[in-house]
DNA sequence: TTGACAATACCGTCCAGACGGTACAGTAGA
DNA sequence: TCTACTGTACCGTCTGGACGGTATTGTCAA
């Protein structure tokens, strides 16, 4: 479909997330960005029109990517145990420190909306999680426990020692683990 | 110890969070809290003498009003289970829409440093709960489900619909209580 | 083959507006 | 008289973004 793009705009976005983690997330200016990936302002205005053009591709990046990567892992164990696949890839997700998606806060104080679509996205992933989850009560205490992994990871709330997150991660897997065991 | 002050600071604090909840929170800006407390940018300056000040108020403000709360709702049923306590003072918060904490994102804009009060007090609040609690897994599982609830509430991600929210809360009110039951 | 034109992918500069903060003179109540 | 402001004027800085250029590559008729 597109003609090869060269990879101006991976770039720009790849700075971008770096400029809202190293120089915190309300120092996201499109100066900082258009340094920090090699280019002019003129050139990153180019590519992306305005930074709520920005602001929205990196938020549909994010979302693709962790799409794409969940129907790997998913894929990977046979396509048996959607929630278990889920909890493992958000667990990687959070350990990777060069994620921090603290891209996220610039996009709220920008302007709230740009989550929007994140949150569909998370409202038909629940979906989907709830029709091949037998046991809801599994289901929402995992589900919202992974949610809290996520943000403890994106405010760097460092509450947890690595002993008792180890013990989380194994708990909440054995929660999911469980449509097999005692699926009612 | 205090001199018994004007409300003046009271009424800028809660200003300040009208502002950030009801403009977004990348727009708090002096002025705009001033003209929402109905004072003039002179007496906001003259009772937070930088922007930076408010901001640290307002991070200490909530702690205080939540372990205040806490030690209520922690008083009112004997001192017998304090992660049940911490449950449903922390649902009960969640549920307020006045409350909506998103002057958090304002900070973090500011500058993620604000947020490190919060952090010790969440760690010291966790080290309490686990010197309460017998059962670590189902303390880890609880505790980080309700960090899920209250950023689901702060980004106003509306995953859950209100029957799947009040089944989960009392699994995890069950799974609290069973220090009685299930203790080791 | 070549010359004319056009699209792509930028660069560098400039500007208007917003924002935090200062300064200071005035004032009303305790 | 002191405290706790109000109100206004102002400054310096930062930021988004508009704009005018430019180098490179592609297209295509003559």
């Amino acid at each position: 479909m597109k003609p090869r793009k060269p990879n101006s705009r991976d770039k720009i976005l790849a700075a971008a997330a770096d400029v809202a983690r190293e120089a915190g997330p309300g120092n996201l200016s499109l100066d900082a960005v258009a340094n920090r990936a090699g280019i002019s302002k003129g050139g990153l205005l180019y590519n992306f029109p305005s930074k709520a053009r920005l602001m929205q591709a990196l938020v549909e990046q994010y979302l693709r990517d962790f799409d794409k990567a969940l129907e790997e892992v998913h894929s990977a164990d046979g396509r048996k145990n959607l929630l278990s696949a889920y909890i493992r890839l958000s667990v990687e997700e959070c350990q990777e420190t060069e994620a921090s998606a603290s891209w996220i806060f610039s996009a709220i104080a920008e302007d709230p909306e740009f989550l929007t679509p994140l949150k569909t996205f998370k409202r038909q992933l629940f979906e989907r999680l709830k029709a091949k989850t037998p046991d809801l009560k599994a289901l929402l205490v995992t589900y919202l426990a992974i949610e809290g992994l996520r943000s403890m990871t994106l405010f760097e709330f460092h509450t947890l020692e690595d002993e008792e997150r180890q013990l989380l991660i194994d708990s909440l897997l054995s929660l999911a683990g469980a449509d097999s065991n005692i699926a009612g």
